[in-house]
DNA sequence: ACCCAGGTGGCCC
DNA sequence: GGGCCACATGGG
C-alpha cells in the first residue's frame, strides 16, 4: 500500500508549518474540521503574532475565540489552545519542544493529560512536531483498513499497534504513510465513497456497488 | 434540507 | 468498556 499509494499521490510538505509549535496548535485546530478552515485561523494567528507560548497565554479569551471561530468548536478549541500554552509555560519554561525530549511513552501520557488532547492529537504532535515514531490511527485510517478488509477495528490502540507492528518505525515513514492514507481518504474514501479512480478499488470490499 | 469534516470529554449504565 | 451527546463553522 505504501508504495502503490506513493505512486498515486504527492504528499510532500503535507503538514506545512513554520515551527513545531505551529504544528501542535494545528493539531488541535484540525480536530473534526477541514484543513482549509484551519488555514484561515492559522493565517490570522500568524498575522497577530500569536504563534508562541507566551503570546497565547497573554491573549484575552474573547479575541482568541474570535480568531479560532472559522475552525469550528471555537470556544473549546480556544480554551484548549490556551490550556496547552499555559501548561508549557508552567512546566517547561515556555519551550514547546521540551516535552518531546522526554521518553516517548512518557511524553505521550503527559500530552494525554492535557485537556483537549486525545490520542490522535497527541500522536499527531509526537509524530509531526516531535518527529517521533508514533503512527496516528485517525478515523480515516480505520475506515480504509476496514473497507480493504485488512483490519476491522474501531479500537484506536489496536489499529495503532497493528500498523506499528508492520511498518518500519521511522518517523518519516509513519508520517508519509499517514499522509498517503489521509490523502486517499480525502479523494476516495469519505463517508460516502468516491470509488472511480481509487488506486485501491480492486481490493476494496466496500466499493460503492457493494455498499457498507 | 440534509450530510460531512485529519476528535474530545462528559455522562450513563 | 460501550453507547450517546454536545461542541460549531464551512463546504458539498
Amino acid at each position: 500500500m505504501y508504495e502503490r499509494l506513493g505512486a498515486s499521490f504527492k504528499v510532500e510538505n503535507w503538514w506545512p508549518a513554520e515551527s513545531e509549535f505551529e504544528i501542535m496548535i494545528g493539531a488541535i485546530l484540525t480536530q473534526q474540521t477541514t484543513w482549509e478552515n484551519v488555514e484561515k485561523v492559522m493565517t490570522d494567528l500568524k498575522a497577530n503574532g500569536l504563534l508562541d507560548v507566551d503570546s497565547l497565554v497573554r491573549i484575552d479569551n474573547d479575541t482568541l475565540e474570535e480568531i479560532v471561530m472559522p475552525a469550528g468548536f471555537y470556544r473549546q478549541k480556544a480554551s484548549r489552545i490556551k490550556g496547552l500554552a499555559e501548561y508549557i509555560k508552567v512546566h517547561y519554561d515556555s519551550n514547546p519542544l521540551a516535552i518531546m525530549n522526554r521518553p516517548l511513552e512518557e511524553a505521550r501520557r503527559e500530552l494525554l493529560s492535557i485537556r483537549g488532547i486525545g490520542e490522535e492529537t497527541a500522536d499527531s504532535m509526537l509524530l509531526f512536531a516531535g518527529h517521533k515514531p508514533k503512527f496516528v490511527a485517525a478515523s480515516y485510517v480505520s475506515r480504509i483498513l476496514k473497507r480493504t478488509g485488512i483490519l476491522d477495528s474501531e479500537d484506536y490502540d489496536e489499529i495503532q499497534r497493528y500498523v506499528e507492528s508492520i511498518v518500519p518505525p521511522k518517523p518519516e515513514i509513519y508520517a508519509k504513510f499517514y499522509a498517503l492514507l489521509i490523502q486517499l481518504a480525502k479523494t476516495h474514501c469519505k463517508a460516502r465513497p468516491i470509488c472511480g479512480g481509487c488506486p485501491l478499488e480492486r481490493e476494496c470490499a466496500f466499493s460503492v456497488r457493494k455498499g457498507e
